[in-house]
DNA sequence: TAGAATTCGACTAAATCACTCGGGTTTCAT
DNA sequence: ATGAAACCCGAGTGATTTAGTCGAATTCTA
C-alpha cells in the first residue's frame, strides 16, 4: 500500500464525482475546474477507475462519469489500489519463497507486512460516503452549474484557465503534519 | 503525509534495531545485510533519522545506531515524517488563502485534509513498541550473531553481496492487498 | 601510533512519478 | 451528415525519488 498525491487525486475526485453525480453523469472538465487537477491526468487516473469498474463512463456530449457502484461500498483502499497498480513484483508475492543465502528468511517483508495491514484495513474501513457525509456536514456548498447541457444560444464562456499554473498545487505534497 | 518504500525502509530497518539495541550500537551493515536494504541508502535515512532525535549514533568500531529514545515513545508516524521531509510547499501552508478566481475556495484541500488528519492520528497511534512485541510474539527470531566485535585473528570473510540484485526488493512497493 | 570499523557528506546515475501533448473514438444535437 | 462534447489512448518530458560511489572524519583496539 502507497500513498501518494496520485492516489491523493483520485480519492479527490471520486468526492467531487461522489457529490454531484444525483445529477447525472459527471464531466472530468468540470472536476478538473473545481479541484485544479489538470484533465489529461484525470482521464489517467479515471481510465484506471473504470477498469477497476469503480466508475462508469458514458461518452458524448452530456456524458460524463458515475459510480460503479453505492458510495457505501467503495472504500478509500480500492481507491487508492486501483490507481497505484499493484504491481506486486518482487516475485515474493505472498509465499515465503524469497529467502536469501542464510537463515534470514523472508524477515524484511515479514517486518512491514503486519503494518501494512493494519494500514489496508483501516483505508478499507473508510467508505466514499463517508467521507461525502463529512463534506456535506462541513457545509460544503455544492451550487450546482446550470446543469443540464447549456441551452446553447449564448455559448457560455469557456475559462480557458490562461496561464495559471495549476501545478502549483499538483507538485506540492506532504503537507506535513 | 506520503507513505513510500522509503518510509517502509525506514520503518522496517527502525524494527530491525529496536529488536536488537539490547546489546549495544547496531551497525547499518548488519541492517543491510538482514534487512536487505543498500548500506548508502540506510546511511541516508539514518541521517535524518538522527537529526530528528530518533536515533543517536556512535562512531568507531564497535559502534553502530541506537534508539534516541524509549521504543514506546517512538511512533510510526515520528519516523516517516522525519525521512519524507515535510516540504510544505504549495504556500497554501496551513491558512485558506489558496483560493482560485471562483467560488471554489480552497476545497482541493478541505477535501483531503480530513483524511490526511485521521491517517497522521492512526499512524501517530502506533509506537515502535507495539511493532517489536508484535514480531516477537510471530516468534522471529533474533538469532544473534557474534555479538561482540569479532576477535580479529582470522578476519571474517566479508560477504560482498556478489551480483545478487538486493534491488529486487527494493524495487516493487506495495505488495497490493 | 597504526589500523580497522564505523559513521558522515557530497556527488552522480538510474528509476519512477507527475504530469503534458497530440492525437483518436463515440455519441448527441441540429 | 456535420460538428461539438465528451471519453479514450499512448508516447514524451522534467522533476523527484531511489540508489550507488567515493572520500573523508571519527574512534576503538592493539
Amino acid at each position: 500500500m502507497r500513498l501518494t498525491t496520485k492516489g491523493r487525486f483520485a480519492v479527490t475526485a471520486m468526492i467531487d464525482l461522489a457529490l454531484r453525480e444525483h445529477t447525472g453523469p459527471v464531466a472530468l472538465a468540470a472536476i478538473s475546474q473545481r479541484q485544479q487537477i489538470s484533465l489529461s491526468y484525470l482521464e489517467q487516473l479515471f481510465g484506471k477507475l473504470r477498469r477497476h469498474e469503480l466508475v462508469e463512463s458514458t461518452r458524448g456530449p452530456g456524458g460524463g462519469y458515475s459510480l460503479g457502484r453505492k458510495a457505501d461500498e467503495i472504500t478509500v483502499a480500492d481507491i487508492i489500489v486501483a490507481v497505484d497498480e499493484p504491481i506486486d513484483a518482487t516475485g515474493c508475492g505472498g509465499k515465503e519463497n524469497c529467502m536469501g543465502d542464510d537463515a534470514g528468511r523472508c524477515m524484511t517483508h515479514e517486518l512491514w507486512s503486519s503494518l501494512n495491514q493494519k494500514m489496508i484495513e483501516y483505508l478499507d474501513s473508510i467508505t466514499l460516503r463517508k467521507l461525502v457525509d463529512d463534506q456535506l456536514a462541513r457545509g460544503v456548498s455544492i451550487e450546482d452549474q446550470p446543469v443540464k447541457r447549456a441551452i446553447s444560444t449564448q455559448p457560455v464562456v469557456k475559462p480557458i484557465k490562461v496561464n495559471a499554473p495549476n501545478s502549483v498545487f499538483a507538485l506540492g505534497n506532504a503537507l506535513g503534519k
